[in-house]
DNA sequence: CATGAATGAGTTTTCATTCAT
DNA sequence: TATGAATGAAAACTCATTCAT
């Protein structure tokens, strides 16, 4: 009797500011995105975003540690763990889960790097991606290892966007990319000594 | 005598703007960069750049052009090659040369896509991309190997970027991140029945 | 108490941007009239009639079709009369009064033709004319006779701006030039064979 | 052997900057025709015009006084006459020919007159209105009977641009005019007791 | 007789943000 | 929990005009 969509959508007004913006934000880019834009969509007034986010980049901020909390764990569990091949393997598959589930603000964050530079997020991203390097290198390995490995974190991410025309269904392009970046990965790991 | 910088300045205020456009692209991305500011950092006015390009969108467009050349090159040399695997490392060695020597350029790329695909330069640079795949890749390939060549563009790519802090000299960097690209590019063509 | 310029003022900005821009546009002509010179004149900034009108050409549209209602009223009422010549008279009466009632908007329109041709406004103001000439105009009448009624209207539209020097009194002047326009309708009716 | 275009150009510029510039002034308005669009339709520079005119107004007075020089003999063929019917009707048969000859610049004070108010040619073409008046009104007449007379004369300049959907046959359409034109300072004529 | 290069002043429009209600 | 009304700053772009060559 009251379940109409006005009556449902009581409270949820900043979850749904936050799925809006993240959407137009990866189709059209920060800065191409105006508040504005945003408020139409969701058929509220500009004011009404400011009474839930204080700024235009917090609505982002927001956004990034929802949806990256995943990795914080994926980080902590891999500190945690010893550096085999088995734990970096495992730290590559959990990681593409994360963007997989993740897609759009994953998307975003590719595609306007130099945006994201000047954000606050552009330093909270740079220390996760440092964390999950971190599990996947060795620091004495030399430095061809060590660019294998981030070039599996570039694969993985790269590989979720622009491989559309390589292969349509999603899951297989997903194994794919996992599969050359665990490779890089593996190679890396018996660079540097491990079995 | 007579060579004050009024003097000099004389017909090279367009290659001028290109340069100093390119290098406020690059440190701040497009949308973040005004005419104002270009103007000024070149002291002209505003309508100066205006005599020189239509449009700014006109001014990115020519550094492109001018820029990424050797990239046409590279490609119809590519299409006369056979495809055999030292076509595709020297492919792979020319274009990292054409990266290094365009480099501010290519960091734009890099981190203004979202901006760069509703650009004229985006459809543009996606021809170019697709034009080096077509010699790296053999279409019977697996999906693997094909992703695998598509993580060397990218390793390459990326790699002229993001990777200063695991390695000071360029010169490394460049060594490094070419081998790992090489290496990919040569599983896949092995994988792909090769020799 | 409180009724001060700044109280009275809330909720008719709108309405106070049409009087002045329509004030302006008729003075100076659509071209020559700024936002800025409309928004100073109102003491307010020029993003503020942003809020209120989507466009310059947005704010003449909405005089237009706040001021010409009337003739869409006529035309209707036109529409379902017999095609007599009292018809026609009445008919020119009431477009006079209206004219007269509006007159800074109509002398808009026959000063700034060729800009109004571009303008939304250009195929409205169009299709309303078409509409009155249609209830002055008998289909089988001659050229020479549909001319007359044209001129009816010229004369009724110009008539009210180009004759200030031939008579001060302004009743005068609309009586005056009422008389000949219907004249020129009579003369075409009874050449159309009617009585 | 000689007779190329670019031969034959010199030393008319100045005529074809004139031909264009009305071409455009009376297809765009005044404002709205740039002297940038001049020059390029002439593949000429901004400053060759300069070199021809000294302002843009100055191009439009050029045109002006080139093409209603033959108002002026008209006018002044009509002070020499008596104020009969004959000099009257012969005035308007004159004038007719006259917009006829020069429609494009007519059509463009008619559509323009906002602008034109401002422009030099303004008054100059006030004058010439006047002018005309006054071979056809006499003074002594009462009110209606000059109104009469304005309206010959708007009838004749609108009925050369506003009546292609009531008659294709140009001609047909300047004797309809010329007609109700003539009939209108026919019936002021005997109204103000003439014969 | 004309151009290449530039300018100063202006235009319309957009944006993130604020605040009283 | 929102809205209506507004602002200040800035953006991209256009225009008539100038002047040394």
């Amino acid at each position: 009797m009251d379940g109409t969509k006005q009556q449902r959508r009581r409270g949820d007004t900043r979850q749904r500011i936050q799925d809006v913006a993240l959407e137009l934000f990866a189709e059209q880019g920060y800065e191409k995105t105006s508040l504005r834009e945003i408020a139409e969509s969701l058929d509220v007034t500009k004011a009404a975003l400011y009474y839930h986010f204080k700024t235009k980049e917090e609505i982002l901020v927001s956004i990034f540690e929802d949806l990256t909390q995943p990795i914080q764990g994926l980080i902590a569990w891999g500190r945690e763990q010893p550096h085999t091949l088995e734990t970096k393997r495992e730290a590559l598959r959990r990681y593409g889960e994360v963007l997989a589930g993740a897609a759009p603000l994953f998307r975003f964050m590719q595609e306007n790097q130099a945006t994201v530079r000047d954000l606050r997020i552009g330093e909270m991203f740079k220390n996760r991606i440092l964390g999950l390097r971190d599990i996947l290198i060795d620091p004495e390995a030399d430095l061809v290892d060590q660019v294998r490995c981030i070039s599996a974190l570039f694969t993985l991410h790269a590989g979720m966007f622009v491989l559309q025309d390589l292969e349509d269904d999603p899951e297989k392009r997903r194994a794919a990319v996992l599969e050359v970046a665990t490779d890089l990965v593996t190679q890396a790991h018996r660079g540097a000594g491990g079995v």
